[in-house]
DNA sequence: ATGGTTGAAGGTCAA
């Protein structure tokens, strides 16, 4: 049995933020550590500052200018073709097996969905319903493996996983058809959601903080979009204590909007 | 109902 830390961090752009990452990486240390919205191809990733961050291991699913997803890590990585949960052509996931016989990491960046809470007006949010169906019908039916599921959900599903429940029931994120479809798909699959095992319901979560707006710190107005969920079988080996959300890192320099949420676990 | 900011792009669009 060894420990592993594991972090996830929609980064908003790798190669502006390499050095912000290695800054985390330095500070935090992870094992792991999946990000999302690189926005870059595969070949512009810069794997020469992740090898210097000691994580050599990279699994890259880039694409030009939007979206992607990477996962960085200190053991080697076999790299998954399954799942795929995206209808369109996005680099939106990346998994891996650690090691030989080590846990399966899914890295998922679900698409945010545009403005429109509604499937007919907007074809963004019938894409991530789309998503968000494929992922119940994969986990639904892989219940009984063991996985390591992060990323950037896009939702935030419980009332105090935003500033103002009431305010936020029609903006997409926090909409009762996305945050009931994430709840269905999640305990149908046999998933635990670490940060409300390791944190009581009634207690604010935020792991985003808008851009639009003067003073981030002024009224809190965060949501908790990022995730980090654990089957069933393999919970038990997290350790709750640590679960962190890495808050401080949305007050450093050229911030991304979201901040790290990591986990240790056992292996 | 609207606007606010950011990044990649070198158009606006996606978030």
């Amino acid at each position: 049995m060894k420990k592993i830390k594991i972090a996830t961090w929609n980064i908003n752009s790798v190669r502006l933020r390499a050095g912000s990452v290695a800054e985390f990486v330095k500070l935090a240390q992870p094992d792991i550590l999946c990000l999302q919205e690189i926005k870059c191809r595969n070949e512009e990733f810069p794997s020469n500052a992740f090898i210097q961050m000691g994580l050599p291991h990279l699994v890259i699913r880039g694409q030009k200018g939007w979206h992607g997803v990477a996962i960085a890590s200190k053991f080697p990585l076999q790299e998954l073709t399954e799942p795929q949960f995206c209808m369109h052509e996005h680099a939106r996931v990346a998994a891996a097996q650690i090691g030989d016989n080590g846990p399966i990491i899914h890295n998922l960046y679900v698409p945010a969905g545009g403005d429109i809470p509604n499937a007919e007006e907007n074809e963004k949010f019938a894409h991530k319903l789309d998503f968000l169906g494929k992922m119940e019908s994969f986990y639904s039916a892989n219940k009984h493996k063991n996985h390591i599921v992060v990323g950037d959900l896009n939702i935030a599903p419980h009332e105090h996983d935003v500033w103002s429940h009431r305010a936020l029931l029609d903006v997409v994120s926090h909409t009762p058809i996305e945050t009931e479809l994430l709840e269905v798909l999640r305990k149908g699959g046999n998933l635990i959601d670490i940060a409300r095992a390791a944190h009581t319901m009634d207690e604010k979560l935020f792991s985003w903080w808008s851009y639009r707006s003067a003073d981030w710190t002024a009224n809190n107005r965060g949501r908790r979009l990022d995730h980090i969920w654990l089957s069933e079988k393999i919970a038990p080996t997290a350790d709750l204590a640590s679960f962190t959300i890495h808050r401080e890192t949305r007050s450093w320099e050229k911030p991304s909007d979201h901040v790290p949420v990591s986990l240790e676990i056992e292996v």
